[in-house]
DNA sequence: GCTGCGATTATC
DNA sequence: ATAATCGCAGCG
């Protein structure tokens, strides 16, 4: 069933790990969630929108819960995250792996540019398994930043799936959030 | 207007 | 370990 909106408007470290093992729906594409990280701007330099910065890029992340975020990083990449919480909250949680559960065929055209027949072995191992390969693969783009996650073509599922058992871990790549690079806000099964 | 850099990825 | 590559925030 559809993820309502009384799922997302919750603390920000619960949805990130109930986020595990739900499936993401995004058009013809299915892909069960395996890794997320949570971003909290009062208390998070690591945060986009820390001490709440508002600017055109992070304006969604102010929503309430309930909204895609998409930003593009390095000029190449994009990465997709969930707004969670209330409305002025300014926090989300970033969806990092994830694999993928139908539709492959269009996923490595999307991704590499082949056809899953002659994909080899480190192409297929590393299909899906970080935030801009999620974009890449599934063709999200900055046209889908804002959007609602309890619409028609975009929203999180549960098919009954149970994760037993939720790692945890510093965030990756956020070096430079002082304090904050040491929360142990990354989750993963 | 100009400058510097990033919630990444692929390749060396 | 490092290049690729560009939107945008910060400055003034």
């Amino acid at each position: 069933m559809k993820l309502q909106k009384s799922f997302y408007i919750r603390d920000t470290l619960l949805v990130a790990q109930e986020l595990l093992g739900k499936v993401l729906v995004y058009h013809d594409f299915k892909v069960r969630i395996r890794e997320t990280e949570a971003y909290i701007g009062a208390i998070d330099k690591a945060a986009h929108c820390y001490g709440n910065k508002m600017t055109k890029r992070t304006s969604v992340m102010f929503r309430e819960g309930g909204s895609a975020y998409i930003y593009m990083i390095y000029g190449m990449h994009y990465c997709m995250n969930i707004v969670t919480g209330n409305a002025g909250e300014g926090s989300g949680v970033l969806i990092r792996n994830v694999e993928p559960l139908v539709n492959l065929d269009e996923i490595f055209v999307n991704r590499y540019g082949i056809s899953r027949e002659i994909a080899n072995k480190y192409q297929i191992k590393n299909l899906t398994n970080g935030p801009g390969k999620l974009c890449k693969s599934l063709n999200i783009t900055k046209k889908d930043n804002g959007h609602s996650l309890l619409s028609e073509n975009l929203y999180v599922e549960d098919d009954g799936y149970k994760v037993d058992y939720i790692h945890k871990g510093k965030r990756i790549n956020i070096d430079y959030a002082e304090e904050a690079a040491d929360f142990e806000w990354r989750f993963f099964y």
